[in-house]
DNA sequence: AGCACGCCGACT
DNA sequence: GTCGGCGTGCTC
C-alpha cells in the first residue's frame, strides 16, 4: 500500500513497550505497539494505556524492543501523545538511579518528577442514559437519587455518588444502574495543560498611510462613532507597545466585542490567535551586570573556579551576608558564556520574588523559575520551555532537578545544609542536593554548594579533600556580625522582670528598636498557640483519634489541631474526663507569643509567619512585601523567618526559646540547632547597622549557645564529630532506616522483629532496633523503626540494598506479614 | 493507585 | 437473609 512504502522495516515488525506507570508498583509493563504507531513510538514519548479493568493513565515508554512476552497476551497501546519525547534518555537513566539509591518504585519517581498536567489519568464519569426509556418508579432509594443528582449536574464522578450516598462501596449500584440502562459509565482522559490564547489586533497595513486613514476616520465618525473610538485607541496603544490584544483595546476604548468584530469583519483590523506565555516578565529590564565584587568575593571566585579545575564539587563556606549571590551570578555568566545551562537550587520558602527580581535584573528573560507554588500550567510551561533549551539559568526548588536539561554545566545548590531538600513524605525519599551532584555527574557538570553552616555530611567531604573547599568569612560591606545576648530566663524570673513569655532584655530591645523605626523579628519553632491542654484537675490531655500526639490549640480556629494528620476538633470549655473547668494551657507557640505581645506592645504592628499564614499561594509573598514596605514592625515565626529574609531595617532577633531546638532528642540536635540560630542571627542588621540578637533561655552556658556567640561552627564541627564517630553515625557512617507500619500493635511488634532479626542475619550489628519512634503512630498506624547503620567504605552500599530488597521482598510474600507497610528512607535528614 | 472478589458482622 | 465494610490480590 501506498501509505506502507515511506517508511522502514519497522512497518512490518510488531513492535512492544516497557512503559514506566505513574503508580507505586515495583516493575514495568509491556504494551504492544499498534502498527500505525511504529513510525512515531520512540523512547521518553508518552503514551495512553489502559492498566487494570478501565482505568487509563499515561505511562512513559522505557524500551522499545520486538520481542513478545511470552507468558501474556500484551494490550495495545491507545496514543501516543508527544511529537518528541518528553523526557530525556538522561532523565529516564537519572529516575532509575533514583529509585535504586532511595529505594523506591520509578514509578513513584515519575511522579515526583512529571508536572501533574503531563500525566493525566483518565476519570470515571457517570451521565444519564437518554437513549433509553425506563420508569424511575421501579428504582430504588439510591438508585433514585443518583438519577435526581444526575438531573441536576448531568456529569458525576465516582466520589462524587459515593459523598452523595454516604457510602464507600458504589460500584455494585452504578453497575446495576448500567445494566438497566439507566446511566452510561465512562472513561475520560482531559487533556490538562491548555496553552493561554490570546487574540492580537493589528491594523490593515492600508491604514498605516495618514490619508487613508483620515478618510477611514470621517467615515467612521459619522456611521460607527464606537468603531471610531476603537481605532483611535489602537493607535494610542500602539504608541507604546508592539502587540496588543483584543482585551486591551476592548479596555482601552471602551468599546464592545461587537464593535471590534465589525472592524475584523471590514478587514480594518486583522485578528490573529496565537498562543502566548504565562510565564511573563517586565522586558523593559535590561541586563545589567555592573556591580563590582569585593575583595574577598573576588578571591573566593578566583579560588572557586581553581577548584573547579581539580574537583566536580566545591563548598562555598561563607558567613551569612557576605555576597555568596553575587559570587554565583557571576559564575553563572561565565557558565552560560560556553553555552551550557545552570541549575540554581535554593529551598522553597527562600524562592521568593526578591530574588527572582534580583537575578532577571543580570539574566532577564533567560531565566526559568520553577518551584511548588506555580501552578500546573506554569509547569509545563517551564518543563517544555527546559526541554528546548530556551532557559540558560533555572531557578528552582528541589524538584527542579527533575527538569528536562540537556547540557547542564553548572549546578549551584544554595543553603545545602537545608533539610528541606530532602523529601520526607511521599516517596521518593531523595536529597535534591545528593541527587544533584549525581544529576551534574552525568552531564559532567560542576556542583557549587553554598551555605554559611554547611552540614557536616559537606563539611566533611571538604575537610576529606573530596570536595574543594572555599571560605569566605568577611561579611559584603564590611556589616558586622550582629552582637548576640545570652538571657537566662531562670534568673529573669528569679528577678520577675519576666512579662509572659519576653525576658526584661528583649522587651526594651525591642521597645529601643521601635522608637527607631526599626524592625524585630522573633523566632518560636512552634506553631499554633499551645501545644498542650491539660486538665489540673486529673491530668487528662486530649490526645488525636488517629496519630499518638496531644493535640494542640490554634487559637485563630478556636479548636484543637493534630500536626500530623491534620485532625481538628472542638476545644473543650470542660474537661471531657472529670468534667473540671479548670484547663491549662501548656506550651506556647507563634500564635500565643503574638497574642501576648499585641497585649503588652498594643500599638505595634505585628504579624505572624508559619505554616498556617502562608498556606494559600501569595500569603507568604504579602508578608514579606508588608515587612520590606515597613507596614509590618515585629514578625513572629518559625523557622520560616531564618530563611531568605533579607531587610534593612529588622536590627533585633529575638529566640524565644532556645531549649526547644537544643532538647530534641536527635543525634543532630546540636548541628540543627547552631545552624538554626546562626541564620536566624545572620538576619539582623544586615545594611550599615550592626544588629543584636537576644537569645532566651534557660540553659545559658549550653555549649551549642557559647559557640554559636563565638561563631565557632569549626568547634561545634570537631567536638560533634567525635560523637558521630564513637555513636556510629553520618557521616562517618550511612544510615537507612526501615520503618514498619500495621493498623495492629501487637502484629507490628512481632512481625518488626522478625524482619529485624532477617536483616541481623545478613548485617549483624549494624541492624539497631525496632524501636518506637518519638511518635508511634500516625493516621492509625503504629510504627516501629529499624535503623541500619553501615560503615562508609568496607561495604557497598549497593550492594546492601539490592539484599535488603530482597529480604523486604521476601518479607512481604510471608503469611504473618500481611497489611504491614515498610518504608526505606535513606540516608534520613 | 484503583478495582474485583470474597469473607464477615449488623441491619430490614 | 442481604447490604456494605474491609482485607487481599492483580493489573501488561
Amino acid at each position: 500500500m501506498l501509505e506502507f512504502t515511506e517508511g522502514s522495516h519497522t512497518h512490518r515488525t510488531t513492535l512492544f513497550v516497557e512503559v514506566i506507570l505513574p503508580l507505586a508498583i515495583s516493575r514495568n509493563y509491556t504494551y504492544r505497539v499498534p502498527l500505525e504507531m511504529n513510525d512515531v513510538i520512540a523512547i521518553g514519548k508518552r503514551v495512553v494505556v489502559q492498566f487494570g479493568k478501565s482505568k487509563l493513565y499515561t505511562a512513559i515508554v522505557a524500551a522499545i524492543s520486538e520481542q513478545a512476552p511470552a507468558k501474556y497476551e500484551a494490550k495495545y497501546i491507545l496514543e501516543v501523545m508527544d511529537e518528541q519525547p518528553a523526557v530525556t534518555l538522561k532523565q529516564l537513566a537519572f529516575w532509575q538511579w533514583i529509585a535504586e539509591y532511595y529505594m523506591c518504585n520509578t514509578g513513584e519517581v515519575m511522579n515526583a518528577a512529571l508536572p501533574s498536567a503531563l500525566k493525566l489519568a483518565s476519570e470515571t464519569k457517570i451521565t444519564l442514559n437518554k437513549d433509553h426509556e425506563y420508569d424511575r418508579a421501579l428504582l430504588n432509594d439510591k438508585e433514585f437519587l443518583i438519577t435526581e443528582a444526575l438531573d441536576i449536574q448531568p456529569e458525576l464522578t465516582v466520589s462524587d455518588i459515593a459523598k452523595l450516598l454516604g457510602q464507600k462501596t458504589v460500584m455494585p449500584i452504578l453497575k446495576t444502574l448500567f445494566e438497566k440502562n439507566v446511566i452510561n459509565i465512562s472513561e475520560e482522559v482531559s487533556q490538562r495543560y491548555k496553552p493561554r490564547r490570546r487574540t492580537f489586533i493589528t491594523l490593515h497595513p492600508l491604514y498605516r498611510d495618514q490619508e487613508n486613514l483620515k478618510e477611514l476616520f470621517s467615515i467612521l465618525e459619522k456611521r460607527a462613532p464606537k468603531q471610531a473610538d476603537a481605532v483611535l485607541a489602537f493607535i494610542k496603544l500602539s504608541r507604546h507597545q508592539k502587540n496588543i490584544t483584543k482585551n486591551e483595546l476592548i479596555e482601552e476604548s471602551g468599546a464592545a466585542d461587537a464593535s471590534i468584530k465589525s472592524l475584523i469583519e471590514k478587514e480594518i483590523f486583522i485578528a490573529e490567535h496565537k498562543n502566548i506565555s504565562r510565564l511573563t516578565y517586565d522586558e523593559d529590564e535590561e541586563a545589567i551586570s555592573n556591580f563590582v565584587l569585593s575583595e574577598a568575593q573576588q578571591s573566593a571566585l578566583n579560588n572557586i573556579k581553581e577548584q573547579f579545575t581539580k574537583k566536580e564539587v566545591v563548598l562555598l563556606h561563607g558567613v551569612t551576608s557576605s555576597g555568596k549571590t553575587q559570587i554565583y551570578i557571576r559564575l553563572m555568566e561565565e557558565m552560560i558564556s560556553t553555552g551550557k545551562q545552570v541549575l540554581y537550587l535554593l529551598p522553597e520558602i527562600a524562592l521568593t520574588t526578591h530574588i527572582i527580581e534580583r537575578l532577571r535584573i543580570y539574566f532577564g528573560g533567560d531565566i526559568g523559575v520553577y518551584h511548588s507554588r506555580f501552578n500546573d500550567n506554569e509547569r509545563v510551561e517551564v518543563w517544555q520551555k527546559v526541554l528546548r533549551n530556551e532557559y540558560k539559568v533555572v531557578l528552582g526548588a528541589r524538584s527542579a532537578v527533575f527538569l528536562p536539561f540537556s547540557d547542564l554545566g553548572l549546578i549551584i545548590v544554595d543553603e545545602e545544609h537545608e533539610t528541606s531538600y530532602k523529601q520526607f513524605d511521599p516517596a521518593p525519599r531523595y536529597s535534591a542536593r545528593d541527587a544533584a551532584i549525581y544529576l551534574a555527574n552525568m552531564h559532567k557538570a560542576k556542583v557549587l554548594l553554598g551555605s554559611a553552616t554547611p552540614s557536616f555530611e559537606t563539611y566533611h567531604n571538604a575537610h576529606a579533600q573530596k570536595y574543594g573547599l572555599v571560605e569566605l568569612t568577611e561579611r559584603y560591606g564590611g556589616v558586622h556580625l550582629p552582637q548576640i545576648e545570652v538571657v537566662s530566663i531562670v534568673e529573669e524570673t528569679k528577678r520577675k522582670t519576666m512579662q509572659s513569655h519576653f525576658t526584661g532584655v528583649l522587651m526594651a530591645d525591642m521597645q529601643k528598636a521601635l522608637d527607631n523605626k526599626e524592625q524585630v523579628i522573633l523566632f518560636q519553632n512552634r506553631r499554633g498557640y499551645a501545644p498542650v491542654l491539660i486538665c489540673k484537675v486529673c491530668a487528662y490531655t486530649p490526645k488525636c483519634i488517629n496519630c499518638d500526639v496531644s493535640l494542640t490549640y490554634h487559637k485563630s480556629s478556636g479548636k484543637l489541631h493534630c500536626h500530623y494528620c491534620g485532625y481538628k476538633e472542638d476545644s473543650p470549655s470542660v474537661c471531657p474526663a472529670c468534667g473540671s473547668t479548670h484547663l491549662e494551657y501548656k506550651g506556647f507557640g507563634t500564635e500565643k507569643v503574638e497574642d501576648e505581645l499585641s497585649v503588652l506592645m498594643p500599638d505595634v504592628r505585628l504579624a505572624r509567619m508559619d505554616l498556617d499564614t502562608t498556606r494559600s499561594r501569595n500569603s507568604l509573598q504579602n508578608i514579606l512585601n508588608d515587612l520590606e514596605e515597613k507596614k509590618i514592625d515585629v514578625l513572629v515565626g518559625t523557622q520560616m523567618v531564618a530563611k531568605g529574609l533579607d531587610f534593612a531595617d529588622v536590627t533585633v532577633i529575638g529566640i524565644i526559646n532556645a531549649d526547644s531546638l537544643l532538647k530534641y532528642p536527635d543525634y543532630r540536635a546540636n548541628e540543627r540547632s547552631y545552624q538554626m540560630l546562626a541564620q536566624v542571627s545572620g538576619r539582623a542588621g544586615r545594611r550599615g547597622k550592626q544588629g543584636k540578637v537576644i537569645i532566651q533561655t534557660y540553659d545559658p552556658l549550653h555549649r551549642v549557645i557559647k559557640q554559636v556567640i563565638a561563631n565557632d561552627y569549626s568547634d561545634l564541627y570537631f567536638t560533634e564529630m567525635e560523637e558521630r564517630k564513637s555513636f556510629k553515625y553520618p557521616p562517618y557512617y550511612r544510615i537507612i532506616n526501615l520503618d514498619v507500619k500495621h493498623k495492629d500493635p501487637d502484629v507490628l511488634n512481632n512481625q518488626a522483629e522478625y524482619l529485624a532479626r532477617e536483616l541481623r542475619q545478613h548485617f549483624g550489628d549494624r541492624v539497631i532496633g525496632p524501636e518506637f519512634p518519638l511518635i508511634n503512630r500516625i493516621r492509625n498506624y503504629y510504627i516501629k523503626s529499624i535503623m541500619l547503620k553501615f560503615e562508609r567504605d568496607a561495604i557497598s552500599i549497593v550492594k546492601a540494598k539490592v539484599i535488603i530488597r530482597d529480604i523486604i521482598t521476601q518479607f512481604q510474600t510471608t503469611k504473618l506479614s500481611k497489611g504491614c507497610i515498610i518504608q526505606p528512607n535513606v540516608d534520613p535528614y
